[in-house]
DNA sequence: AGCATAACCGGACTACAGTCCGGTCGTCAA
DNA sequence: TTGACGACCGGACTGTAGTCCGGTTATGCT
């Protein structure tokens, strides 16, 4: 009767798949800021319209490469063990969740800060960033608190990729960062 | 001997008032998005080069147009009455200070924006901002924090004018982000 | 296989941020 | 007052993000 959703032409992932290796390809050679749209465009062998209907813009290519790495996350939070995963505290599993998201971070900051900054506000347009604000607010209210969504929000304001980017160019030690984090996770929500 | 810091030239004094003038105006009447470099320069009557070598970039226009407002909560926070100056308990101030600076966020947001967000990390590479840490990061270690920077650093993440912005837009109360925060500071550093 | 349809393709085009440099004019010292 | 210096001026120029539309081609039905 009804057909799932229209399957996308062949020519289509084709291209996709041709931009995203392009793009990985070009950012791990000369790094985020040396590569522009029509670069991606030309080593994909590609006109810029496709690019662009392929992924609206720049920060929307950007999350598309970051996709399968935040998924990976996103099910451990769903799904996997704890304390990550259900079945330990609210307090444990917000500690894990800084945790994992700061090494999340750590490992793809240029790329998320592309994906967040590209147009202001752009971070919170994001299905992913709805993602983490669930969560985080689902812990928080599991904690009694009674503004969960605000108060995530902030927590999350506080994970900014651009912020982090300053602090680690400031020369700030990662471990300095994470117990700051895990000092103030302590103080809304428990021991861990 | 040494005279004062060279005195600014006549002509370039009326030309950076043209240009705020200018751009104020601009700002005022068609909203921020909407107004480019050129506009704000042929507005002015002087050339691009000129606009640039004042201001460097847009969210250096941006910060100069703030400048008189911002100076004012400084000079409340370094030397004005209690809570929000000196003498009364840091938690006290912290409070007035996240009271002060949100109300200053609103009244300012679209142009706040722009200065933050204008190229990646341009929020942290201004004076401005500087002194806010510096007073955060204060207040922080009088309430015996062991990381008052890095610390300071996540609160004011948690101010960061874009997310205020879309939580505006996303339709949340005022009074509702304010009692966030206000609690949050409680868990803290104590009461208010 | 043959055809109608709609999605897809590509590159020319616009708009904007930011740079550059030859010419100009304010400033200071004599 | 005059002259030399250097800061200042302006607009043409570059590089980039993102849009648009006429031509093309995959797809599903007969």
């Amino acid at each position: 009767m009804f057909g799932g959703p229209p399957r996308e032409r062949a020519d289509a992932a084709r291209n996709r798949s041709l931009l995203l290796a392009a793009a990985e390809g070009l950012f791990a050679e000369r790094g985020i800021d040396h590569v522009s749209m029509d670069d991606i465009a030309r080593a994909a062998g590609v006109g810029k319209g496709t690019l662009y209907r392929r992924f609206g813009d720049k920060s929307g290519l950007g999350i598309a490469i970051l996709d399968d790495r935040e998924r990976d996350l996103q099910d451990a939070i769903l799904g996997g063990p704890p304390p990550l995963g259900p079945g330990a505290s609210p307090a444990a599993r917000l500690h894990a969740f800084a945790d994992a998201y700061l090494s999340y971070l750590d490992r793809n900051l240029d790329l998320v800060v592309m994906s967040e900054t590209a147009s202001p506000g752009a971070r919170y347009r994001t299905g992913v960033y709805a993602g983490w604000l669930w969560h985080v607010q689902l812990l928080l209210s599991a904690g009694g608190w009674e503004r969960p969504r605000v108060l995530a929000a902030c927590l999350l304001g506080a994970l900014s990729a651009d912020l982090h980017r300053h602090l680690r160019a400031e020369g700030t030690p990662h471990r300095e960062v994470e117990a700051a984090l895990h000092d103030l996770i302590d103080r809304l929500i428990g021991e861990r």
